[in-house]
DNA sequence: GTACTGCCGTAAAACGATTGACAGGATAAA
DNA sequence: TTTATCCTGTCAATCGTTTTACGGCAGTAC
């Protein structure tokens, strides 16, 4: 009775015995093969509303031999980006037969693969994961042979299947236009090693970097994940170097510190300082100064992520591989030439 | 082999004709049941790993007659409030040995019914709910006999259990507060009828208002959820009506919007009109000036949750009933006196 | 009257795991 | 040597559902 026994729920042939049928028959009630408008059909529905009976999922997926749950494992509820991006997929879900269970690896490899494991456990139809650092995912579910598909992020082989965003085109395309506004000295904060995505973000800038040549200087900061560590790199690099003319954050838990701390300094971004974020967020577009930032699409991310997953699990043909998705650069205040010209 | 059916696992009669014994004695070592350290726990163990096998979950959990899952529905992802409480839930199932999944309801009390059946379905172990609009939950759930919880707002009868937090005193609070600091006219945007939180905001809010007589006009904008629709229908009044000393915003997305607008039409927060949120996020600290703000305790909320959710699966007696937990007011920049004081 | 065709209900065999009954073997106590 | 006890492996039943095979019945065509 207690430590999370289910109550004595009416299965199917308390149904039947109550209908007068066979348990078979009821099945073929519910399922819809069988008319459900004459007597016997009615009499089903019936003892079906009057005992409050519900499908026993595990059962009936036992015996299918299939379900129709799709794992999607984020790193990180509390990051806007993951938090849209179950959003999304949720959205796309709704139009098909399929569900989607989500739930966090907070950015841990052992709890990810933890996570994955229980979810080739269930035996869902499907896996869309967004690695954690360093992620031994990959290979869990490759030799799993359920269908996935990795979001944002890519751990290990190239020949996986991934969805994700152009991230050195991205950022390259913000180190042009701060050096076309005249700035010298950009601060870049970054994550630090270990996330694709990020490192891609980082050979963005330093391609842009090196083709403008000596005059550009370039710091590169890496803070750490959490806020507040991103808010103490920043404040101890602000004191031991000289003022950036830009600062540029790779992800947007930086965007927010450094929002925060150039004004408390007296560089106010803006004014003093440019300031852009990988990554944006409701609050860039309505604070003053606005901050520019990355948009990415999150929504084609999700369609895309959705849809490749879904031919596969349904065993459609599709060129497996990579997709990049371009991302747009959303200038506002903060995005200003150097002395705030 | 298409249609979502998964392939050929090894079962454990696999397991066992691999390792030469039957499949009860396979469960056994799997399950620690016996010694894993003698020749046979060694051959069983090794089976295991060469043949890749997995337990299948259904099977399991429809023999045992019980799941070690626990369901959550929250309205809304993208709500921060909401992602950070799927997140501090997380953190309170990983101490045990139950696990989370969480879906969202869109705010939709059809999506929302959806939600649950299949929860139900699944025979989780147990529900937690923060109810979407309109929600019909409760009696679902109550006939469903699955413990559950409900977090952060109520639908429904008061015979339920449930964790939220003390609406009306927070923002009694917050209105004893401006009107201390000499503010007369405030305009409240709260988001409409329907949610009995944001009610016993207003409820809070209005008590103070009449308990300071008549000198103070306060004006009530119901602005609907989305983040437009706040803009929006804060722009109009803002237009037709004289400015306000104060904006008081009764759920975060409004105070996101209200900053911007207010800036916008020269009624800088935090010198000529004071502004407060109710519900903290991160941004609001950093940006300048600063936006105070009620701290919900959504950490504790979690875990006393969590807790209650776990005593009632458990069968353990607890005392069932609405658990209010206090707020926090925190003081930003915003909350300044009239006329900047 | 026979044969063919559908339709539909029942019975029984699965799906993959756990578990209670039972028995064989080893060990210890008498 | 006998008896009691413990440990452990096998067997078979079981969880709740779906599905295959089968048979009964009705209708139609010849």
């Amino acid at each position: 009775m207690v430590d999370g026994r289910a109550r004595n729920r009416p299965s199917i042939r308390d149904v039947a015995r109550h209908a007068g049928v066979s348990p078979g028959c009821v099945s073929n009630v519910i399922n819809g093969l069988r008319r459900q408008d004459d007597p016997i059909g009615r009499a089903v529905l019936e003892s079906v509303r009057e005992l409050g009976y519900r499908r026993n999922t595990m059962a009936s997926n036992l015996r299918r031999n299939q379900s129709r749950f799709i794992g999607l494992v984020i790193p990180d509820f509390e990051n806007p980006f993951f938090s849209e991006l179950v959003a999304r997929l949720e959205c796309c879900a709704e139009a098909t037969s399929y569900r989607i269970v989500a739930t966090s690896s907070r950015e841990d490899h052992e709890i990810e693969a933890r996570e994955l494991d229980e979810l080739v456990g269930w035996r869902v139809a499907g896996i869309l994961l967004v690695p954690s650092l360093k992620s031994r995912a990959a290979s869990i579910i490759e030799d799993s042979e359920i269908p996935f598909v990795l979001l944002d992020r890519v751990a290990g082989s190239n020949a996986v299947d991934a969805v994700k965003v152009d991230n050195a085109r991205a950022s390259a395309s913000v180190m042009r236009r701060l050096i076309e506004l005249g700035h010298r000295r950009v601060l870049i904060a970054y994550l630090g090693d270990g996330l694709d995505n990020v490192a891609e973000r980082l050979d963005g800038v330093r391609r842009e970097a090196s083709a403008a040549g000596a005059e550009i200087k370039v710091d590169y900061l890496p803070t750490g994940g959490s806020a507040d560590g991103a808010r103490e790199a920043l404040a101890r690099h602000l004191e031991n170097s000289p003022p950036p003319d830009a600062v540029f954050c790779l992800f947007n838990t930086a965007a927010l510190a450094a929002y925060g701390l150039l004004h408390e300094r007296g560089l106010d971004p803006g004014k003093r300082t440019a300031l852009v974020s990988f990554d944006d967020s409701a609050w860039m577009a309505q604070v003053h100064p606005s901050v520019a930032a990355i948009v990415q699409p999150v929504q084609e991310i999700a369609e895309q992520g959705w849809a490749r997953l879904l031919a596969r699990v349904e065993g459609r043909e599709t060129d497996s591989g990579v997709v990049r998705i371009n991302c747009r650069l959303e200038e506002r205040e903060t995005l200003v030439g150097k002395f705030g010209n």
